[in-house]
DNA sequence: CTGTTATCGGCAATATGTTGCCAATAGAGT
DNA sequence: ACTCTATTGGCAACATATTGCCGATAACAG
């Protein structure tokens, strides 16, 4: 799609090893990393450089991953964050959900299942989570209910599509619809899969 | 602070007895409760009538939780949700917040911490009257298609009363839409004229 | 009380949307 | 060439939405 070598990911744990261990399989799979072991070091690896997403821990010595995590927003309120963590309680979760948190993984992390996150994160980027809202917006507010509102829908199969590469498996299990009502609605709304990509 | 006697809660418990002392606390403390032992029984109690918020279980007999909650978000894609359960999983809490609920409780219930959360929602109202463009907003990106649609028309026909004071002739003509078509509208989607102003 | 205006809901005819089944096509890998 | 996967469209059953017509209600002015 667009630039492909341009995500750079924060990955911030405390634990060497383990931090090691998956900043390497993620640079393994094209993946530009910067890698923090404290919640200070991970806001000083910000101030210095742009990143495309964050991967913390929940609980660190010191600041906990929640308080790093809105440190972060203060500066990047957009920034997707993906939490991790070992014994995480309810509150927790729930804590770091309301942030925003794109995903609350269990430790031990599957570096796969990172990798899809991240490589989902990589394609939205620029797609529709980040910046909401451009394409129908040009609808004015004198036209029919109707006419705006498959504007909405349109933008939003087009975002989903745009995001998932086109392919329309996934789209149909993001947007829990139909295969043959999503294809109706995509000629109807004349959104040809071809022209997206 | 305005209407003070049209807030109504739907408390959706498998046991029995919980489900009667929370209904009580809470109707001493001045809230409308309308009770549900199953998910099927509360998506029919929510046919019936209108609720501004719903508190479910999240593991029932039958369906569970989630499911019950996508059911209703169908026909009110706005409404506040407050989860609780007894043993939950991090994947549980995650889908549940995903699925953009106010709160994940744990069981058992504090009943004063209930109370606080639903007496907030009822000062902002949050979702369906006071701001609906906040609302709208408040639509994340992994919802269904239908559900972000209804919402964005929910939106829409809030925006385009309250602009017209309520008038719906004034709205017909705006929204260049069927009588008849948005009085069902409005019922399906919960919009209340008489609350908006 | 009476007439006017604005709103809402029931009902039934009609239009539109949704789904599952079947078959066709195109491209990638063997 | 064959197979596998992903995608698309035709068709018909079924579900839901839209509309016009009717009457009911409520607020209000004369």
């Amino acid at each position: 799609m667009n630039n492909e070598s341009s995500f750079t990911v924060l990955l911030v744990d405390d634990d060497h090893d383990v931090l090691g261990a998956n900043s390497r399989f993620l640079r393994l799979n094209n993946m530009n990393v910067v890698v923090a072991e404290s919640a200070d070091n991970a806001l000083q690896k910000l101030a210095e450089q742009m990143v495309d997403a964050i991967v913390t821990d929940l609980r660190m010595p010191g600041c906990n991953g929640i308080e790093f995590a809105m440190e972060a927003r203060e500066s990047q309120p957009l920034i997707p964050i993906v939490f991790f963590s070992g014994f995480a309680e309810v509150r927790d979760v729930v804590n770091a959900m309301k942030l925003g948190a794109v995903e609350f993984l269990e430790k031990p992390v599957d570096p796969d299942e990172l990798l899809d996150i991240l490589e989902s994160l990589r394609q939205s980027h620029y797609g529709s989570i980040t910046h909401p809202r451009k394409a129908f917006e040009g609808i004015k507010d004198e036209y029919p209910l109707r006419m705006r509102v498959l504007a909405y829908e349109k933008y939003l199969i087009e975002s989903c599509l745009i995001q998932h590469n086109g392919r329309i498996a996934n789209v149909l299990e993001a947007l829990q619809i139909n295969r043959r009502t999503l294809n109706d609605k995509m000629s109807k709304l004349g959104i040809r899969r071809d022209e997206l990509l």
